[in-house]
DNA sequence: GTTTATACTGTAAATATATACAGTATTGGG
DNA sequence: CCCAATACTGTATATATTTACAGTATAAAC
């Protein structure tokens, strides 16, 4: 029960260190946080981090450096996902009319350390047909998606249409979008909000292939 | 497996380091090594150190505060407490004359669950270029390794010639050796077995694309 | 409408830390 | 016996890191 909530940027915060010691081992510098998020000088870390000592989510070892450690109070702010124990949920074929993450649609859980991606993935979804392929995502790969509804022009999405989930690269105009493939023999799906209905399930963050094959 | 055991001062620097990390929270440095032990000198440490991570159970991440490591190998002397499953090492660019997964090279170490892959991966290697781009393998993407000297026409293979490591198709009739691209504005690489040296360090089993740049 | 908290830039300095160099002593193996 | 590896002392220094101080700007809180 902390009294004030984490704003979101502090929430950021907690999440980079928290990803940093499982996947770095160690805890990041002030230095190495500013990097990360673009900040010029390392006292807008510290000032974080100091935000963050005051709401009880870590704590700070005076004069050591490194000396960060997250307190009890930090893990429930954290994404499920956040260590390498929680596994990632492989999403087979997606049955109609069911939520992705839906149990009928949870073909196997996989260990996989969430730092290999730049960004955070929830869930790995088996990518079916080639419409991607020239963007180097092929039948058969598994792809690792980041759960949120907001997408950019150009990201490549797992979108529902009609109840059917597809990857494509993503382009809006006003209230029209596209669903572009990335290959030639495929065409462009054409979306007008006002008269249908698209649901973006998430954002491609990577892509795992199971075997090459030959 | 290793091939030159620890000694028992320095099974004991190793058991601290690793009950540090689990109970501190982070590394300890070679002062704080120093003081636990009794050395009047850093660079007692500092030597054991050079030692641990030359018998690759340590990796020390240059000018890095407390950026001490564990490896896979350090595991089988350390207690049974924080047994995890042994982590994939990364390995980037390939220093000339040494070797894939000499501690120069690894740049990381990750959790991944070996059975998400077909075949069992020994490592990953960070691809540079796009001479396997028709292959969906892209520059920057992580190839999974199989350990073997053996390839097989037409299977992906990691191989090393004039002690430059490379990503090809791999073809052989009799001694003559093709390393096919996959991108026609790459050409074949021939190898006559007669009069060049060619290593094949592994089998691309997998492809991990941590991220999906748009 | 003046605080208060958030979210930073910019500079500077104290000090924590890594790490080189020069030694000493001991041990076990060839 | 001599060499190489181990296990340290002692000193020094470059640099990594923390952390203080002085600001700016914005949004929410009172």
């Amino acid at each position: 029960m902390r009294e004030k909530p984490l704003t979101k940027r502090q929430e950021e915060i907690l999440i980079f260190i928290s990803d940093h010691i499982a996947s770095v081992g160690f805890p990041p510098t002030r230095s190495e946080l500013s990097k990360h998020f673009g900040f010029r000088s390392p006292n807008a870390a510290e000032s974080h981090l100091r935000a963050l000592q005051q709401k009880g989510v870590i704590r700070i070892e005076a004069g050591r450096s490194r000396g960060l450690t997250l307190t009890a109070l930090s893990r429930p702010s954290l994404p499920p996902s956040n260590t390498a124990r929680t596994p990632l949920p492989l999403v087979g074929r997606v049955a109609a009319g069911s939520p992705i993450l839906a149990q009928e649609n949870i073909e196997h859980e996989y260990r996989v350390d969430p730092s290999l991606f730049s960004f955070r993935p929830h869930y790995l979804l088996r990518v079916e047909g080639n419409s991607m392929r020239d963007a180097g995502i092929l039948d058969g790969d598994l792809l690792a998606v980041h759960r949120t509804p907001e997408a950019q022009n150009g990201q490549v999405v797992v979108a529902r249409l009609d109840d059917e989930v597809t990857v494509k690269r993503f382009k809006r105009k006003g209230h029209l979008v596209s669903l572009l493939p990335e290959n030639p023999d495929f065409q462009p799906i054409k979306v007008d909000l006002r008269h249908q209905e698209l649901v973006i399930e998430g954002l491609g963050v990577g892509i795992v292939r199971p075997q090459l094959d030959n």
